[in-house]
DNA sequence: CTGAAAGCGCTTACAG
DNA sequence: CTGAAAGCGCTTACAG
């Protein structure tokens, strides 16, 4: 079962190699040649060969994605609006689960470059100062994520984590909370500084201390363990969540294992506002990260940069809003 | 920014093209020809361009994946599954999201085509007959994960749906359910229809009727509107639902919109056991797919049909479990 | 517009 | 073991 190659609709049709070549890379060529290259190719069931193409063109029109945390619902979410988004622009994903850090990621990386991929996405997931030196020198653009990073010969899109975070933080000191403590996310990363900073920021601002911090990295339980701690330590009467997945944990774990009421004994904010935040069971007041915009925006920063490599990298911070659920309390309580 | 080729790293080792080309794909070479070549290697930054390897081997050593429903965690789960098992087998995924069924799912196939992927896994998605046909002549195996097919040209990994829908109907029967109704999957595929068919088996074994049946289109809102409905019309006093992923709505809408309580008023069993299932805020009782053990067999039926082309297709269904939380009844009620 | 030819970066018989 | 050469399936100047 031999491939069909443009030889034999070359020969087929009645012209030369370079003439299929042409009809099917859209280059020019006369309708009678068209008409019949495209015949034989039909009969044939020819399709060209991408990869071939690819050497010579030096374009793969593959654009490699490095992701982690696949079991918090943002990124499924947004791997699916950036496939659509490639898909529309001809492209093609090739995936890498990866761990939040370390070595795997570079290695899975040398892999994508490989594979001469035209770009490279990286959610959630940071690279090394020495890659990006060899992706810069392969003019292949890498744009992070949802994290951002100091390296500046990086693209990046995120939300405004620093922002976003000091609303949360306006928002639960002006329903009179005044014992507030945050579950972080994993500090090794700016997304998860940025919001601490930033809610440590706008408590300053309403005149809060922020009582205490625990680092729940992303992870369910750690998250939920953080929290129990907290509230067995300080005992707080609100509590900012990193991000919603983590957040999911920590109501689970103060309803269901602790006995506690949300909002009425604890206020509860997360960070993401992923679609399982609307839920009824959950109910979830949040942040919402303009993820399809984000996406659109990783993708129009990755494309131009394809384009054009002397272009500089870009660093995009998206506004987020917050969004007001059942989770903590609006206003004020009795007491 | 020129790549480094191997002639390159050739130039600098003082051999020739070919020696280099020895060194990386592994075949014979003296030891001192394959320290040069390596010292040159890592000096000048090669790394072989594997398009370029996979034009002359025929071997992309790509897989593609063909997924729907990325919401349902069932999915981004057996994804990271995939990727980490054909990954750790020097193989990479190209991902395709796609509808259900469609005229979308043959475009992206003949994508996948293009890139001479060397097999195809289609998660809960299916394909015409013309396009098995053309992977068949291509070579290319396909397997299709939870879900079947009549076509036998194809490999399939389920679970025994029949029997694990069975196994519901014997526990709901066994609970002293009597009133029982199903919101179905998508009946358009086997899946969704070899549950509904094993839960009527597995009734009428136990002596009952199946009230009614709704299909919910592993879709939350049809399913919440499916089970509202069956519950306005038949008033059953059990619900099995076609997945997890339903079953999540279904439990919602019934609790928070309806007021009713789960299981004092209503029990429900969903399907797959995907993680959420076990939060404390679901405690979904379901049917345990071994979504591990899926994805091993999935890559393995790949990769023996990569190997040999004429070993026939496997249709292979894994046994499930019942796993029971608290959104059922376990023995029959007071009344 | 069209064909012959070179070449993309590799692998792999083929001689030596 | 090693190098020269052919060839994988394309694209793209180059002449005509």
């Amino acid at each position: 079962m031999p491939r069909v190659t443009s030889q034999d609709v070359a020969r087929r049709a009645g012209v030369s190699q370079s003439a299929v070549s042409r009809v099917f890379s859209g280059a020019s060529a006369s309708k009678t040649t068209i008409a019949r290259v495209r015949a034989a190719a039909t009969e044939l069931g020819y399709r060209p060969n991408v990869l071939a193409r690819s050497l010579i063109t030096g374009r793969s029109r593959i654009v490699g994605l490095v992701v982690a945390h696949l079991d918090n619902q943002f990124y499924p979410d947004a791997l699916a609006r950036l496939s659509e988004a490639l898909q529309a622009r001809g492209y093609h994903i090739l995936v890498f689960l990866a761990a939040d850090a370390g070595a795997g990621t570079q290695a899975v990386i040398e892999e994508l470059l490989d594979y001469q991929v035209d770009g490279i996405v990286l959610a959630s997931v940071s690279m090394s100062d020495d890659l990006a030196a060899r992706c810069e020198a392969a003019g292949i653009p890498v744009v992070l994520f949802n994290r951002g990073q100091d390296d500046v010969r990086f693209s990046e899109v995120t939300s405004d984590n620093f922002d976003g975070a000091a609303r949360v933080a306006a928002f639960l000191a002006g329903a009179g909370h005044r014992r507030i403590a945050h579950v972080a996310g994993w500090l090794g990363a700016s997304t998860g500084r940025d919001r601490l900073a930033g809610f440590r920021a706008g408590l300053a601002e309403a005149g809060c201390d922020l009582l205490g911090v625990e680092a729940g990295n992303y992870r369910r339980d750690t998250a939920a363990d953080a929290a129990e701690r907290l509230l067995e330590t300080v005992a707080p009467d609100a509590l900012f969540v990193g991000n919603d997945h983590m957040a999911f944990a920590v109501l689970d774990r103060l309803r269901h294992d602790m006995g506690l009421r949300v909002p009425e004994d604890v206020s509860v904010v997360g960070y993401d506002d992923v679609p399982m935040a609307a839920w009824p069971a959950y109910g979830l007041t949040t942040v919402r990260q303009p993820s399809g915009r984000m996406v659109e925006c990783a993708v129009e920063v990755l494309l131009a940069r394809m384009e054009d490599p002397a272009r500089p990298p870009q660093r995009i911070a998206l506004e987020s809003t917050l969004i007001v659920r059942g989770s903590a309390r609006v206003r004020p309580g009795p007491d």
